[in-house]
RNA sequence: AGAGUAUUAGAAAUAGUCGCUUGGAGUUUUGCUUCAAGAGGAAAGUCCGGACACCGUAGGGCAAUGGUGCUAGAUAACGUCUAGUGGGAGUAAUCCUAAGGAAAGUGCAACAGAAAAUUACCGCCACUUAUUGUGGUAAGGGUGAAAACGUAAGGUAAGAGCUUACGAAAAAUUAUGGUGACAUAGUUUUUGUGUAAACCCCACCUGGUGCAACACCAUAAAUAAGAAGGUUAAGACUGCCCGUCAACUUCUGUGGUUGGUGGCUUGAGGUAUAUAGUGAUAUAUAUCCUAGAUAAAUGACUAUUUAAAACAGAAUCCGGCUUAUAGAAUGCUCUUUAG
RNA sequence: UGGGGUAUAGCCAAGUGGUAAGGCAACGGACUCUGACCCCGUCAUUUCGUUGGUUCGAAUCCAACUACCCCAG
């Protein structure tokens, strides 16, 4: 993820959860907003719940999202902040890797954060 | 066939594409290339014990609080472990055991029952004023979770460890064995309810906070005080000059916002062999260096083969305990059946 | 990372070793022309989050576990 930073900051989380334009998938909830200034680079941040698991479980959610966002980067606008939530009714037993991947490309796709 | 116990590992291999963290090397310069390494038996719960750091303390002791509680040993230490003793479960292998003191003192023991610790309701016996009385007695009845050693004989007015025989338990003491808990045997005395996971007594241990500890670097706002400087259109002493104060600038300091670095992984380490020991473990020699992230790395996909497989993710480190755990493998032991 | 607390009927909640008070709700009855208020009665029953232990006896004492909540920074 060359051209992207992570969120670290709670004000930052909570002001893109409020004011963000959001689209919803089975398993997943996408919010963005802009940067303030004109930038080459996204800000992203991936949210799992506790209520989806234990920390295994959770772990492998997180890595599968970053690893989507890892392989659609190029393909994005720059100069947006992101945040991939997973709902609270999400459990991994009866997932693939694909049905994540399918549900981020659905949301990114609505959202036109494609070039 | 069934059971017990101890230990081991806890998905693997090949090829390809993309990618993460740390370290080394190279190039070049802050990127790239290449090489190597990269979660557990419980990393979990945070239930104990330590290392380490800071605070407190001259050094030590007593008390309080809290904890532990058979013996000997191991260990840095422990509430842990090993080997035993006593008690309990099981045909057995084997397993379980907070297991000091009730004869230091206090408290409690509902209902029932006469009585829950020096007790007498019914009853038995004697005397009598002949009964709804006095005295003796605790064998029998009944209550209860628990009732003042059990059985038999003697004895007696009736009875009673009152006496005797056999047996049970406790205390003291002697002898033998054992490092010791304790065991065996004998003598004397006694028959004194239960509860300490009720207070308590006895013995031993115990200062507090915790890596978000702590150290260092840079840094925001406001600023007591001190030192130096000497700038001015400027305030005061003072009308002017010098000077001093104030103000100004810089530094120290105060204050504690934000970010970073260290602490951070070579250690009560691992592996192998030998020796000592029943064992936990210890000693010696050789050899090896095996995660260190910071919103948190160790991953995703494709193809082939075996397999269909759990519980589960390091966060300062170590020794234990407890809890979760698919299907397996290996060693030893016991019981039953058949040959 | 460290510390603390709670769990009792559908809901709220008392109960400090001797067999679980009370209120609301629910159900049945009574009153009323009908409904509400009022009145009477029933409802924890192998049982106090789960498991095990101490005790004659445990919601209560002890240990381990589960779920939820709170605090410090």
């Amino acid at each position: 993820m060359k051209n992207t930073y992570s969120i670290k900051k709670n004000k930052v989380l909570k002001y893109i959860l409020k004011k963000g334009i959001y689209n919803t998938q089975n398993y997943i909830v996408v919010h963005y907003t802009k940067n303030d200034i004109n930038s080459n680079y996204n800000n992203f941040a991936v949210c799992v719940s506790k209520k989806n698991g234990n920390s295994v479980q959770r772990n492998k959610l997180k890595r599968w999202a970053r690893e989507v966002y890892k392989n659609e980067e190029d393909k994005l606008k720059k100069g947006y902040n992101i945040i991939i939530l997973y709902k609270k009714t999400t459990i991994i037993d009866n997932l693939n890797f694909n049905d994540i991947k399918n549900d981020i490309i659905n949301c990114f796709k609505e959202l036109k954060l494609y070039e």
